[in-house]
DNA sequence: CGGCATCCGAGTAGATACTG
DNA sequence: CAGTATCTACTCGGATGCCG
């Protein structure tokens, strides 16, 4: 773990982001309002993270194809996540009424920005996952 | 939502990078296994964002401390995340057993890398966030 | 007093079957 | 095909009480 380097100027300069990023959404006026916990809530949620860079990299996909790549999630969680994210502007969704029906999901330009930030934490944490994991499994048969 | 300027070249470096990023985890190979989810889950909770990030602000915090600042925060749950996040390596615990007792938590260097990934993210939700939240009442009212 | 363990209710996830 | 409906199981969160 020890194998990032991080220097005291580097968290000087962080402390001073969170500062700016505290003035911005200060706690003390709406203790029960916190922009960071409810977007992200959504936003940083696993699944709404895979169905997001999934939709980067194919343009566009259907139900059913986004199903087979985010493996694991339920047909109802995948809807509900769906509709959320196109609440929050992430998406489009666009329906062919045809026989049977289409519908296509692709990001909007804001999904897409968001998508650019996302992806260097996700970066960073394939990066070091498996130290991560490996971990996990050390510090739980304690 | 429109303000967003998205170029066809930068969505097309980062798909790039997602190619980049699925050759590190392959899904086919371990479909069970995804490092986004399984890593991301903890690592992206609400909560646990809060926590790491006033780490990040303050360089050192008790317990109670970290209750009054995660504001809304049960002490179950911030019992369990703190020692999710030390397992995970983001955060360092420590104990005096002096009385009554002191413990204290803070940021490794490990937990300091992922932080300064997190604040762009972060940075970018509070910039929008006033967007995002009024997005989605308004599709809620549909 | 600070931190942790236990209990319990509510909400969420998952599996399956079904429909326009 | 793209979801919804339903049911169950379970996880999560909040309150409370305990202990060093």
């Amino acid at each position: 773990m020890e194998m990032e380097t991080i220097t005291e100027d580097q968290k000087v300069m962080t402390a001073k982001k969170i500062k700016k990023m505290f003035g911005h959404i200060n706690p003390k006026d709406h203790p029960e309002y916190c922009p960071i916990k409810d977007v992200m809530a959504l936003a940083s949620d696993k699944w709404s993270i895979l169905i997001i860079i999934y939709l980067g990299y194919y343009p566009v996909l259907r139900f059913n194809q986004l199903k087979k790549k985010v493996y694991g999630i339920s047909n109802k969680v995948l809807s509900e996540r769906l509709k959320l994210l196109e609440g929050d502007g992430y998406l489009n969704r666009k329906m062919y009424p045809e026989v049977p029906v289409r519908v296509e999901y692709q990001l909007t330009d804001f999904g897409h920005s968001y998508l650019e930030k996302l992806l260097e934490l996700t970066e960073w944490v394939t990066t070091y996952s498996d130290m991560i994991m490996a971990n996990r499994s050390r510090y739980s048969k304690q």
